[in-house]
RNA sequence: GGACAAUUAGCUCAGCUGGUUAGAGCGUUCGCUUCACACGCGAGAGGUCAAAGGUUCGAAUCCUUUAUUGUCCA
C-alpha cells in the first residue's frame, strides 16, 4: 500500500488484478487483521471460533480442491469474525514422508547418486534444503486466494514443538500398553520398499489368472489334490494344504503329505474351518509368509513362515526363481508347471488387488517386524463422542461410514522404513532389548548402558498430523497447557475431504479424547469431489486439472472463489469448467457497476464527501420517510439476512452464495436501482433524495458484508469508497448485519404491485410485439383504495421501466384497440391502436382463460372432497379457498375482457 | 457381496420437517447500444420430477422393489 487513504471513485472498468494485488495478504497481514489472540478470549470475554487447516503436503501445488476446501474455511473463519468471535485459523504444512523423500531421492537419482551414497545424516540435510527452498510454495499460492489465517501460527509437522509432542506421545502411549512391536504380514511398497497402514493400499479391480495346481500325493503320486490360486509364483512358500473339516471330498486326505510342484517340498494337509468349501476346489494352499489369512491358520496348526519374495519384490527363493520380479516368475513358474505336468487349468478371474497408494503398484504382503499403535481402546471413545453428538458431521451420512470403521478397527502399523520423518524414539541395548524413551540420554538411564543403537524406522506421516489439533495450539506432549489451549482448544469446524475420514479425521478425535480429555473440534464439513465436466476426477495425468493461478489470472480470484461455492453443494460432487467462473466474474463486474452508478448518484446530491459521511452516519432508515420501494427493499433485506444467517447455521454455504447473488442482483439492482433512477428524476425534494441515497448506499454496504466472507477483495475495495476510510481498516473487521425484523411483508406489498404491474405490462408489448421506441397508454382500472394509492404513489417510475403513461381509472369497460389483462385482482389495458390483432388478443385470452378453468376446477374439486376438508389443517384449507376466489374473480374479469373484445 | 449417495428443463443443479399452477444459472429464441453494467437490459420457449407399486384427503418430497451411475468397505 503506498497510500493511506483510498479513493472513493471508482474506475470504469472492473480490473480483478489490481483489486486483488492492493487488499492481497500481505497487505491484511501487515495490519494484523487476521491475528488472534487467546488473551481477548481469557482476559476480554470473547467467544473463541478455531478453525484448523488440513496440512497441504510440502511437495503440493495448488488443486482446485484446495480451493474449494480453503474458501470455504475462509467463510466460516470470516463470518465468525464478523459477528464478532476471537476467530483463529491455524495454517501449516505436513512433511509428507513418502512423497518428499521420493522427491529428493529422484532430483540425486539426476545428479547420479542414491540416498545410500549420501548416509542418513546428509540426506536428511538435502531434504531440508528442498523443503527450505519449494516447500512454501503452496502457502505463497494459498495466500493469493486471500485466506484469513493467523500466518504466525504457521506450523511444519516437522518443527521441533511438532517432533516434541510426537516422541512424548509415541513414548506415553508405549507406556500404556497402546503402542507396541511385533511381527505381523504389513502391506509393503516393493516401490518405496516400506511398509504402509491398511489405509495407504487402494483396492483396485484386476484381472488375473486364476491357476489350478495339483499337488501329488507323497505316497501316492497317481492320487493328487488340486488347489487354485492368483498368486502360483507363492507356492514356492507353501508349508500346507488346507481343507474344511466338513468338506467330505477331502477327508481321507487329512494328515497326509503332498509334494510341492517345483519345490518338491513335502508338506501335509490341514483341516481348517477357515476354508471356503465352495470357492475353487474346496482346497487351499497355506503360504504364511505371503498371506495375513494363511499366517493366521498357520499359527493355529504350528507351521513355519518363509518367504520368497524380497523387499525389491523379487524372488528370493531356492528353486532357481530368485532375482526375478515377481510378476515374471508368475508367468515363468506357470509355464514350468505346465511342463512338469502339474498344472490343471488357467482362468480369468476378476478380484481385488491392494496397490500402494503413492507408488501405485501392487502391494505385497509381507511379514515383518513393525511398531502398532493398539487402535480398539482408543476407537471407543472416539465412536462415542460421534454417536453422541459431540462432534457433528456435515453432511451427516458420513457417520455410518465413520462407525463402520470404528467397529471393524485394526491396529495402525506406523512404522515405515524411511529416513525423512520422526525418527522412532526406541533403542536397542546389545541383547536386543528394546527402550523407550523421549531422548538417547534417558534411554541410556534406563538400558543402563550407553551402548544403545536407536531404531532404524520413522513414523508415520499421520502420526504427527493425528496431533495437529493440539500441536497448532502449542502442545508438546501429555502434561502440556498453555493459554492457546486453554482459549481456542476445541476448535469449532474441521473442513476437510470425505477420502481422509480414516486417515485423519478419526484419528484426530481419537488423539483429542485420549491426550486432552476433549474432542478436538466440534463439526467437520466434508467438501464436495471436483470433477471435470464429464464427471471424470481430475488428474495430471487426463490433463484435465485447471491450474487454479491460471483460473485466477483470467477471471479474477473473486469470482474464482464466488463460483466454486456457488456450484459445490454440501454433499454431491462438483463437475467444473474453467468457463464456470464467468458466474463469478460477471457478479463481480455487477458489483462493481453497481456500486459505482449510486457512488454517482452521492456524488450527485451530496456536495462533498464529508457531507455525504456526516449525513450517512446519521441515517436510519425510517418507515415514514422512505418511498415505497425503499419500503420494499428494507423487507427483502431482512428476509436475504434471515435466510443468509440460517444458512449459514447449517452449514449451507452453498445457499449463502445463491442467496446473496440472487439478492443483490434480482432484488437490489433490477428492481431497487431501477425505481430509484426514476424516483431521482421525478420530483422529490433534495432532503427525500439524499434520503435515497443514504438507503441506496446502507443496503449495498450491508450487503457487501455479507458478501466478503465469499469475495473479499471487490468488497473491501468497494467499502472503502463508501465514506473516507483510510487503508488500515478493513472490512472483515466490521459487524455482520442482521435482519430488522421490524420491517414485515406489509411494507413490500405496495410496491410488489407496482412490480407485478411492470412485468405485465412488459410482457404484453413483447406479446404484442409493440416496438422498442412506441410510447403506449395504459390505464389500470384499480380495484381497492390501496392499489389506487400504490400505484399513483410510484406512477413516475412507469415510463421508464415500461415505456407505457399509465392512467389510473375506477369502473370503465374495456378500451377499443387495447390488451388487457389481471394484476393482482386490478385490471390492465393497454391502447395499441393499430398494433393489437384482434385474433391474437382473443386467442390470448381464451389461452389464459382455459388455463384458468383448469386451476380452479382442480381447486374445485380439492375442496368439496369431504376427506381432504375433514384432514388438511384448517389453514391450507383456508389457502386453497382463497386461491380459488382469486381465481373466480380472475376468470370473471377475463371473460369479462373476452366479451367486450367479441362485440 | 455389504454400506452410503445420486437420478428433476439441452447442460449443471435448488426444491430442508409432504399442501406449487415444480425453480435458478448456463445454453437457446425474440427484442433492445435506455446516460452503472452487452461480463448488460427486457420478454419467451423448454419438465408425464429414472421405472413400478404402496402410504396419504394430498407425493418431486415418505415407504418398498427395480434399473442406472458414483463413492467407500469386504
Amino acid at each position: 500500500m503506498s497510500d493511506h487513504s483510498t479513493a472513493q471513485h471508482l474506475e470504469k472498468t472492473y480490473t480483478p488484478h489490481d483489486v486483488e494485488d492492493r487488499w492481497r495478504s500481505a497487505h491484511w497481514e501487515a495490519l494484523g487483521v487476521f491475528h488472534a489472540e487467546s488473551s481477548r478470549v481469557s482476559g476480554g470475554g470473547l467467544t473463541p471460533y478455531t478453525v484448523l487447516m488440513p496440512p497441504p503436503n510440502v511437495t503440493g501445488s495448488l488443486t482446485l480442491g484446495h480451493v474449494l476446501n480453503h474458501t470455504l474455511q475462509d467463510i466460516f473463519i470470516r463470518y465468525a469474525r464478523m459477528n464478532g468471535h476471537e476467530a483463529l485459523w491455524l495454517p501449516g504444512t505436513d512433511h509428507a514422508g513418502i512423497a518428499t523423500q521420493t522427491v529428493v531421492e529422484r532430483k540425486l537419482r539426476g545428479e547420479g547418486i542414491t540416498r545410500y551414497d549420501l548416509g542418513r545424516k546428509d540426506f536428511l540435510a538435502k531434504v531440508w534444503e528442498w523443503r527450505d527452498e519449494y516447500g512454501g510454495l503452496i502457502l505463497k499460492q494459498l495466500r493469493k486466494l486471500g485466506i484469513s489465517c493467523d500466518w504466525r501460527r504457521n506450523l511444519f509437522t516437522m518443527d521441533d514443538r511438532a517432533s516434541e509432542a510426537v516422541i512424548n506421545t509415541f513414548v506415553a502411549l508405549y507406556r500404556d500398553g497402546l503402542i507396541y512391536r511385533g511381527t505381523r504380514i504389513i502391506n509393503w511398497c516393493p516401490v518405496s520398499q516400506t511398509a504402509l497402514s491398511d489405509e495407504e493400499v487402494i483396492m483396485k479391480s484386476r484381472r488375473d489368472q486364476l491357476v489350478y495346481i495339483s499337488y501329488p500325493l507323497a505316497k501316492d503320486p497317481s492320487r493328487s489334490i488340486t488347489i487354485a490360486t492368483v498368486r502360483p509364483e507363492t507356492i514356492l512358500a507353501d508349508v500346507a494344504i488346507a481343507v474344511n473339516p466338513n468338506d467330505p471330498r477331502y477327508l481321507d486326505l487329512v494328515g497326509e503329505l503332498v509334494v510341492v510342484p517345483v519345490a518338491g517340498r513335502h508338506v501335509p494337509v490341514i483341516a481348517d474351518d477357515y476354508v471356503d468349501i465352495e470357492f475353487g476346489t474346496g482346497a487351499l494352499k497355506i503360504t504364511p509368509a505371503h498371506d495375513p489369512n494363511d499366517y493366521e491358520v498357520a499359527k493355529r496348526h504350528n507351521l513355519p513362515a518363509f518367504s520368497v519374495v524380497g523387499k525389491d519384490g523379487r524372488m528370493t527363493d531356492q528353486c532357481g526363481y530368485a532375482g526375478m520380479d515377481r510378476f515374471e516368475a508368475r508367468e515363468k513358474i506357470i509355464a514350468d508347471l505346465q511342463e512338469l505336468g502339474h498344472l490343471v487349468r488357467v482362468e480369468e478371474y476378476e478380484h481385488n488387488v491392494g496397490y500402494s497408494e503413492r507408488a501405485d503398484v501392487v502391494v505385497e504382503p509381507y511379514l515383518s517386524e513393525q511398531w502398532f499403535v493398539r487402535m480398539k481402546p482408543l476407537a471407543e471413545p472416539a465412536l462415542k463422542a460421534v454417536n453422541d453428538g459431540q462432534i457433528r458431521f456435515h453432511p451427516d451420512h458420513w457417520i455410518n461410514t465413520y462407525r463402520h470403521w470404528m467397529e471393524n478397527i485394526q491396529d495402525w502399523c506406523i512404522s515405515r522404513q524411511l529416513w525423512w520423518g520422526h525418527r522412532i524414539p526406541a533403542w536397542y541395548d546389545e541383547k536386543g532389548n528394546v527402550w523407550v524413551a523421549s531422548s538417547f540420554e534417558e534411554a541410556c538411564h534406563l538400558a543402563g548402558t550407553d551402548k544403545l543403537v536407536q531404531d532404524e524406522d520413522v513414523l508415520d506421516t499421520w502420526f504427527s498430523s493425528w496431533l495437529w489439533p493440539l500441536t497448532t495450539l502449542g502442545w508438546t506432549g501429555s502434561h502440556s497447557d498453555n493459554q492457546d489451549l486453554r482459549s481456542f482448544y476445541p476448535t469449532d469446524t474441521l473442513v476437510t475431504g470425505p477420502d481422509i475420514i480414516f486417515f485423519w479425521v478419526a484419528r484426530m478425535i481419537m488423539a483429542g479424547l485420549h491426550f486432552r480429555g476433549d474432542v478436538p473440534f466440534r463439526n467437520v464439513y466434508f467438501t464436495s469431489i471436483i470433477r471435470d465436466m464429464k464427471g471424470r476426477k481430475l488428474s495430471k495425468s487426463l490433463g484435465n486439472s485447471p491450474d487454479p493461478l491460471k483460473v485466477i489470472d483470467t477471471y479474477g480470484t473473486d469470482a474464482l472463489r464466488f463460483t466454486i461455492v456457488y456450484i459445490a453443494p454440501l454433499g454431491q460432487d462438483v463437475l467444473f469448467g474453467e468457463e464456470k467462473c464467468e458466474l463469478g466474474r460477471n457478479f463481480a463486474t455487477k458489483i462493481w457497476n453497481a456500486a459505482r452508478f449510486v457512488f454517482m448518484q452521492r456524488d450527485r446530491y451530496f456536495d462533498s464527501p464529508e457531507a455525504f459521511a456526516e449525513a450517512y452516519a446519521a441515517f436510519v432508515p425510517e418507515r415514514g420517510e422512505l418511498s415505497d420501494s425503499g419500503r420494499w427493499l428494507m423487507v427483502r433485506y431482512r428476509s436475504m439476512l434471515e435466510r443468509y444467517h440460517h444458512a449459514m447455521s447449517q452449514f449451507r454455504v452453498n445457499d449463502l452464495v445463491k442467496i446473496t447473488h440472487e439478492f443483490f442482483w434480482g432484488d437490489y439492482c433490477d428492481w431497487y436501482l431501477e425505481a430509484l433512477k426514476s424516483e431521482l428524476s421525478g420530483a422529490i425534494t433534495s432532503g427525500q433524495a439524499r434520503n435515497a441515497v443514504c438507503l441506496a448506499v446502507a443496503v449495498l454496504e450491508g450487503t457487501l458484508k455479507t458478501l466478503h466472507p465469499v469475495m473479499p477483495f471487490i468488497t473491501d475495495e468497494i467499502w472503502h469508497a463508501v465514506v473516507p476510510r483510510s487503508a488500515d481498516k478493513s472490512i472483515a473487521l466490521e459487524a455482520m448485519p442482521h435482519p430488522d425484523a421490524s420491517w414485515d411483508d406489509g411494507d413490500a406489498a405496495p410496491f410488489d404491485l407496482v412490480r407485478n404491474m411492470v412485468s405485465e405490462i412488459r410482457s404484453l408489448r413483447s406479446a404484442f410485439n409493440v416496438p422498442h421506441d412506441l410510447r403506449a397508454e395504459a390505464v389500470v382500472c384499480v380495484a381497492t383504495d390501496a392499489a389506487e394509492k400504490a400505484l399513483s404513489a410510484s406512477s413516475g417510475i412507469f415510463p421508464a421501466l415500461t415505456r407505457c403513461q399509465v392512467a389510473l381509472a375506477r369502473g370503465i369497460e374495456r378500451p377499443a384497440h387495447s390488451a388487457g389483462s389481471v394484476v393482482d385482482g386490478n385490471e390492465l389495458f393497454i391502447q395499441l391502436e393499430g398494433l393489437i390483432s384482434f385474433d391474437k388478443e382473443k386467442l390470448r385470452l381464451q389461452k389464459e382463460i382455459s388455463k384458468v378453468s383448469g386451476y380452479i376446477h382442480s381447486l374445485e374439486k380439492k375442496l368439496s372432497n369431504q376427506a381432504f376438508l375433514a384432514n388438511a389443517p384448517a389453514d391450507v384449507v383456508a389457502k386453497e379457498q382463497e386461491k380459488l376466489e382469486e381465481s373466480r374473480l380472475l376468470l370473471g374479469k377475463l371473460n369479462e375482457n373476452l366479451g367486450v373484445l367479441s362485440r
